[in-house]
DNA sequence: TATAAATACAACCATTTGGTTGTGCAAGTT
DNA sequence: AACTTGCACAACCAAATGGTTGTATTTATA
């Protein structure tokens, strides 16, 4: 198993992907990620720690404060991959088609 | 910790990707995929099973070969989650655009 | 019929994950 | 100065993950 700290990754948590989603109106410090999250603020502040790491969340100190802001550049990682696999699967079905009209003649 | 089995947690894990790759340009058994894997058959039975769940693979028999084809539809939730994240984020700064336009009258 | 091929099922294992509590420290507030 | 707020760091824990080996079963094939 090795070291894997991507953006496919983080995306896969649930929780994480709640934070993304606060994080959208704008900028959060911790504490306001953790109301209403029925989670502790170590928890939200582990999954912080993930989000940075793999560049989906930029973290400023503003006095004691810790601002949280989403990044959402490397999603295109993640749709890249989506498209590319569909692309790839589509021409599976037009040389097929191509067979089938080749066998026709 | 609750039970999820869903798309984005299929395609977290690389070795489930790669299987993804190999099933693009057509169906295979256990055997083709395990091929050049580096993993074991009992190892790739596993991520398969958890394809299938999420709808990601389909598995059919066919005589003592067990057919694994891929099935893309799921992904929409994947990037449907991305553009909808996407568009919230735009908004953040359209509403910063008309605030900024408003002052300036 | 004996054997090989393809798989299924179960047990096991180390590591990671997702969460907790507890302690301590720096930065504002009263 | 005392207190509160916001956070970092560490230890701990149960469950999930990603893999393994080992055994049994079914299906082709020589």
């Amino acid at each position: 198993m090795i070291e894997r700290r991507d953006v496919f990754q983080a995306i896969a948590d649930p929780t994480r992907r709640m934070i993304i989603q606060k994080l959208l109106r704008g900028p959060l410090n911790i504490g306001q990620i953790v109301e209403d999250s029925g989670i502790t603020r170590q928890g939200i502040a582990k999954h912080l720690k993930v989000l940075n790491e793999c560049g989906m969340v930029i973290l400023t100190q503003k006095g004691r404060e810790q601002f949280c802001e989403a990044r959402l550049d490397k999603l295109d990682e993640v749709v890249d991959w989506v498209q590319a696999s569909r692309k790839m699967w589509n021409q599976r079905f037009e040389k097929l088609d191509k067979f089938l009209a080749n066998t026709k003649k």
